[in-house]
DNA sequence: GTCTATATTATGATAGAC
DNA sequence: GTCTATCATAATATAGAC
């Protein structure tokens, strides 16, 4: 009886996840207009009328999956904004913005996501603003709130700006993936790609590394 | 008779042209799937059958907007790139970044298009690399491809790197006003934010200026 | 050149069987 | 928990009147 449960609540669970997985796909991909719930269901192995049952109606399946794009990013980031074994802000600096690539590089749809909703007003865009963005934002203006040394910056940015430019910088080129493939025959997710892409934005955001502190 | 003739065809040329730029406006900022071909023609005050008769099927209608939004970008990048007024590589390149952020700040359309597009392959993707991505990337290609100079870059980028950093710095910032504005209270089309924003990134790109250039 | 009316399809939502 | 069947709506495409 229990063993039966946990297969149940096991297999249960794994639906949910596949459908979540699924969506998360599909919102990233083709927009939250693009994506219907038959292609999800669909593309899950499961039939439609499954959705409503695990997530109500479409825009609550779709914050889900958002909820899950955006998983990582905020613990990963506040733990490096409070790791004391980093020597100092400009060592921060560059953790920061070598895993930020990292991240969009093996979660493109974080990008999407966000890409897509950004740009338009409206009650998703409100929504994944208030819950997600706004504390990225507030970590971002911290971490440039240091003083004397901007964050670890090499000439003062505004925050905005700073924002802006890290994530258009870092994100573009995974965003845009299947366009690079076609435009260059370079695919964005070859590990060496992606670590020369982290490589130049440090380069370019924190300038070239101080001798003074070593390698 | 010639008078009327001329009326009317004033009168069609500006139908067109206002159900041209209530459908780059809609695909911009919707997507293709998002638009609906009776919100645009309601948009531009006429009935939906027009559409087809000026443009034939939505396919056609989108193509003929995503000219319209890519109609300055390659000549002016083109004068830039032949000015022989410009001094050298460093001056070049400065140029050619400023312009491209004031250009995205004055038409985020052309940056919603490239982004919502260019996120997944289809039909409308190869379409728009091939007529108007293309020739961008090789005229990007081609300034880094100035020798000794890296086409004035402090150290080398890679040009599919340096296409997507400056693509999605520059346009991440117009692209996501909506959201801008909310998480953060500025509004990125004030003209003194958008300076800002090209000051900062021809900081970055470029490095400090040369002193021994001149200011 | 402009509009009305309609065919067809796809979608989100929902009720109900098992 | 999963699936079948159906409803209501909205979209594109198209034919045809003026």
């Amino acid at each position: 009886m229990a063993r039966m449960d946990a297969l149940r609540e096991a297999a249960s669970g794994d639906t949910r996840e596949g459908i979540l997985r699924a969506a998360l796909r599909a919102f990233a991909q083709k927009g939250f207009d693009g994506a219907s719930t038959r292609d999800i269901a669909a593309s899950a192995g499961v039939n439609h009328g499954l959705l409503r049952h695990y997530f109500g109606p479409k825009q609550k399946l779709w914050q889900a999956a958002v909820d899950l794009a955006f998983a990582d990013m905020q613990a990963s980031l506040d733990a490096l904004l409070a790791d004391p074994s980093i020597p100092d802000d400009r060592a921060r600096a560059a953790r920061v913005i070598r895993s930020h690539v990292h991240y969009v590089a093996e979660h493109p749809e974080f990008v999407r996501l966000m890409f897509e909703e950004g740009k338009r007003r409206g009650p998703r865009m409100r929504w994944m603003v208030d819950r997600h963005v706004q504390p990225l934002y507030d970590a971002v203006r911290s971490l440039l709130d240091r003083g004397s040394t901007r964050g670890g910056l090499p000439f003062e940015i505004p925050p905005v700006h700073f924002f802006y430019l890290l994530a258009g910088a870092a994100g573009a080129l995974f965003h845009q993936a299947e366009e690079c493939r076609r435009v260059s025959g370079v695919d964005p997710f070859e590990p060496e790609v992606v670590e020369e892409h982290a490589r130049v934005l440090e380069r370019l955001l924190l300038g070239p590394p101080d001798p003074e502190s070593g390698g």
